[in-house]
RNA sequence: GGGCACUUAGCUCAGUUGGUCAGAGCGCUCGGCUUACACCCGGGAGGUCGGGGGUUCGAGCCCCUCAGUGCCCA
């Protein structure tokens, strides 16, 4: 061969110039497929146009670029959308970040200046994720990347919002709704966390008219301010006679009533609640039940306004403090207590969240929800692993209406309109409803999940009929993390089937978290961050991908060691170093066809018999989306069947004399390693397409080649049957050199007692002395008397002597064959306990009734052959 | 409080129709630079598959229960 592979892979040279090729050989569009190929397309779940690469997004790209790879050699004409969000809130407070480094703030520099800004910011930074995706070798195509902010998009944004105006299912309404005063938006619910922070509950009294009082207790003071209500337990004789009178609110002296309600539970704290249907969820509800006033006590930034009477301007935690103080000073405090609690934070900013009461635009989601769920009952949504799909219904069966505006600037521009004078609300696609100037848009943006519920369709053209919508839509797969469940997968879903009529993707694969080593989640903050760019810089793409995609299993988180990378690395160089070696052994004009069975020696029969078993499970495999076993399974028959045993025992033939047996050996190593290339090529892209574009081919390109197929001719049970014989003496006589500590380098001889197996022997004897040493063997008459002073090992009705003389001791290796019966008889005593079981021989499956006889044989010859050198040896003494 | 998942060798993890499934890598140990590979080759030690109960001819795999861990929703 001329062309040569260098001694080990250069992935850092390799990579981009593959890539780049790739590209621009068009094999990452779907038009590199016939036609009338049946299409596969997956959405890729757009990054944050903010973000950096971490590994979640590898471990995405890793499987998507697995599937997309993968359907497009089995001919599929296979799409993978790229794409990349506008991330509202994430984006938004860097340029405010940016902003406040020059001194300003938003409003300083006004709305136009700022989206002005933010676009600038986005083009400058916003690329370099997705360049991040290539070095991960993401077979996207590049040409429909869209943005969720691009005209098209915020077309889709528009005639979507508008329709489910006409629909009804969307209102303005004035609720209480979870407040981030950090980032002075209101949030879905989505986006607020618990967190257990180790807080006090607040004793005190509560005056009652007629110079009396309640005992309440809360956790949040300053709530005492916007209180219409105290509620007992109707039952509670404590303070039955309370019910109807009035209470006095602390400090204010504000009247509210005393009311009854079985809601109350009467064991926690004082027993009596005290009602702030402005700033709690559970409060509001009791308030809309009763017909409470709401009051709400905060601004925007949480400090309070001018219902907080005295404690108007300052912050919440600071009227807490100033407020209870003085309570004190009225005498109307009790006492503190430590209490654990959970307090509502912003997913994004951290801060604690407030509910309040704000003018906000709802989805009122039920109807969405309803499809939604139908969908994956019915089974036109299969959610991967299977019970995600708890999780889903869970949700949806509680879902709340879906608060979609935000006081935001960077977004979709809520699409409404008031009229100045008549104060009418209209919603429309193309701008103000005439062209009065009198029209004035809302000053909200959507949540940034609401463009994202689109995605699947909006990328692909939606509301317009287009070409690719017509062609790749519904898409197929949506492989995302488990996190963003509720956030996106259920939402694409709702508005997926709401919009378009269809399930926009069959299947949902989720994904679990990369975790570190100890299973901790990485953050910065603990520093146990794992870079996937530097893992990619030391060891190569493919290594991480590999690690990735057979690391864990679908849906678990993964903990990701670093030895497994470093295993993952040593694999391709395996790969590497066995291609090295076969196309150093083939000819100039080297032929690819396969020679048919009968042509092929028995080592080859059996590897290619082997080939197609991993085939078919590596395909049922990929069927119910187990591509990490199936990943396994390659290397496994890559690494410990052809390299450790084919390649070995191939030498003989490739350094041997016999033509016919050279050109065969040649032609199957070629194929096997072809196949394994193609096998393993959405795991390793790289790395198999540098390989084979070094071997003798027919076509242009791996990416592009046709994924493999069982050939059943070749299918071989006896070879199988025989070589794995020949591996357990191999194996055996290994052993039994270690353990009389034969020299590795010393050339033994053997004298077999070939059983059943003479002529497998007869023909295949020479395996022994590449993979064992031994060199001279001998086949024994059967009936011949065995030599007195060896070693014996015995496999099936096999037996080898292995003639050590001097190395020898009678008494050991008694012993060792003492060991060695003592453990055949124990699994004949196991076997034939199972097969004298009446009900194992008539309820188990034929096949494994057969099994176990077929076992059953073979330890009973083998027995009877390690008892006859017992006997002999005995006899010796 | 409700729900879900996990608990397999010292470490990180596989094991999907219950029947050679008790496995891999790393680590450990012993022996090897055998002309593809020391990012390697060969031998080995190491687990009553969290505890208990049950179903079954047969359970790591199904059911119940307990314990521990984690996550989600309240």
């Amino acid at each position: 061969m001329t062309e040569k592979l260098t001694k080990n892979f250069n992935f850092q040279e390799a990579e981009s110039r593959l890539y780049d090729w790739w590209w621009q050989s068009g094999y990452f569009k779907p038009e590199v497929a016939p036609q009338d190929a049946e299409p596969y397309v997956i959405s890729m779940p757009p990054p944050n146009v903010t973000g950096a690469l971490h590994n979640g997004h590898a471990m995405f790209v890793s499987l998507e670029d697995m599937m997309i790879r993968h359907a497009r050699m089995k001919g599929r004409a296979a799409l993978w959308v790229p794409g990349a969000d506008h991330a509202g809130i994430a984006t938004q407070l860097q340029v405010e970040k940016m902003l406040r480094d020059e001194g300003k703030s938003r409003e300083e520099v006004g709305r136009e200046e700022f989206l002005y800004r933010t676009w600038e910011w986005k083009e400058k930074y916003g690329g370099e994720i997705q360049n991040q995706l290539r070095k991960l070798g993401a077979s996207c195509d590049w040409d429909r990347d869209r943005f969720t902010l691009d005209d098209g998009l915020s077309i889709a944004v528009r005639e979507a919002f508008v329709r489910l105006w006409e629909q009804g299912l969307i209102y303005k309404g004035t609720r209480l709704i979870n407040w981030s005063p950090g980032l002075k938006t209101a949030v879905s619910d989505l986006e607020v966390e618990d967190k257990d922070i180790e807080g006090k509950l607040y004793f005190f009294k509560y005056p009652v008219e007629g110079g009396e009082y309640i005992p309440v207790a809360t956790t949040r003071p300053e709530t005492i301010l916007g209180d219409t209500a105290v509620c007992v337990h109707p039952e509670d004789e404590r303070y039955q006679r309370f019910i109807g009178k009035m209470a006095y609110v602390p400090m204010l002296n504000r009247a509210i009533p005393v009311i009854a309600d079985e809601y109350v539970t009467r064991e926690f704290g004082t027993g009596a609640l005290k009602v702030t249907p402005g700033h709690d969820f559970n409060d509001y509800e009791l308030g809309q039940k009763h017909g409470l006033e709401i009051i709400s006590i905060l601004n925007r930034d949480a400090s309070l306004n001018e219902n907080a009477g005295p404690y108007a301007g300052l912050d919440r935690f600071v009227a807490r403090e100033k407020l209870w103080k003085d309570m004190e000073a009225a005498g109307l405090t009790i006492e503190t207590k430590p209490h654990p609690m959970t307090v509502p934070v912003s997913q994004r900013g951290g801060e604690i969240v407030e509910p309040m009461i704000s003018e906000q635009w709802f989805v009122k989601i039920q109807p969405l929800a309803d499809k939604a769920m139908a969908a994956v009952r019915d089974g036109r949504i299969k959610i991967v692993p299977e019970h995600f799909e708890k999780v889903y219904f869970h949700w949806l069966e509680n879902i709340q209406d879906w608060c979609v505006s935000r006081q935001l600037w960077w977004g979709h521009r809520i699409p409404a309109w008031t009229h100045r004078e008549t104060g009418e609300i209209r919603v429309t696609r193309d701008g103000p409803p005439d062209a009065s100037g009198k029209w004035e848009q809302d000053e909200d943006v959507l949540d940034t999940w609401f463009s994202s519920g689109l995605w699947p369709f909006s990328t692909l053209g939606w509301p317009k009929n287009t070409a690719d919508l017509q062609r790749f839509y519904p898409t197929h797969m949506m492989e995302t993390g488990y996190d963003i469940l509720f956030f996106w997968v259920a939402r694409m879903i709702m508005m997926g089937l709401w919009f378009t009529d269809e399930a926009p993707f069959d299947t949902v694969y989720l994904h679990g978290l990369v975790r570190d080593e100890q299973g901790r989640k990485m953050s910065k903050t603990t520093g146990n961050v794992i870079d996937p760019l530097e893992i990619v810089q030391e060891y190569g793409a493919d290594a991480l991908r590999f690690t990735l995609l057979t690391g864990g299993s679908p849906g678990s988180d993964m903990n990701l060691a670093m030895n497994r990378i470093e295993h993952s690395r040593n694999f391709g160089n395996k790969l590497w170093q066995i291609a090295r070696f076969i196309l150093s052994n083939l000819e100039d004009d080297q032929p690819l066809d396969l020679p048919k069975p009968k042509q092929l020696d028995l080592p080859s029969r059996w590897i290619l018999s082997h080939l197609n078993d991993l085939i078919q499970n590596v395909d049922r495999l990929f069927e119910g989306n187990n591509y990490g076993e199936a990943g396994r399974q390659i290397l496994s028959f890559v690494w410990d069947e052809f390299a450790d045993w084919y390649v070995e025992i191939s030498k003989a033939a490739l350094y041997g004399n016999d033509a016919e047996a050279k050109a065969s050996t040649r032609a199957t190593l070629l194929y096997v390693l072809d196949s394994c290339l193609r096998l393993l090529h959405p795991y390793m892209p790289y790395i198999t397409e540098e390989i084979w574009q070094a071997i003798p081919h027919t076509g242009k390109a791996l990416i592009i080649a046709q994924w493999p197929i069982v050939h059943a001719e070749y299918a071989d049970a006896e070879a199988a049957g025989a070589l794995e014989t020949l591996k357990a003496l191999v194996i055996g006589i290994r052993n039994t050199r270690q353990q009389y500590e034969v020299d590795p380098s010393k050339r033994i001889a053997a004298v077999i007692a070939p059983g059943s197996m003479r002529e497998v022997l007869a023909n295949h004897s020479y395996v022994f002395a590449r993979l064992c040493n031994v060199h001279d063997v001998t086949l024994a008459e059967d009936g011949a008397p065995a030599p007195a002073n060896a070693a014996t090992i015995v496999a099936a009705d096999v037996t080898i002597y292995l003639p050590l003389a001097g190395l020898i001791d009678l008494e050991k290796e008694r012993q060792r064959l003492e060991d060695e019966l003592a453990g055949l008889l124990k699994q004949i005593e196991r076997t034939q306990g199972t097969l004298g079981n009446e009900n194992f021989v008539s309820r188990a499956k034929p096949e494994v009734v057969q099994r176990e006889r077929d076992k059953l044989v073979d330890l009973l010859a083998s027995q009877e052959r390690v008892q006859a050198r017992l006997d002999a040896l005995k006899s010796m003494a």
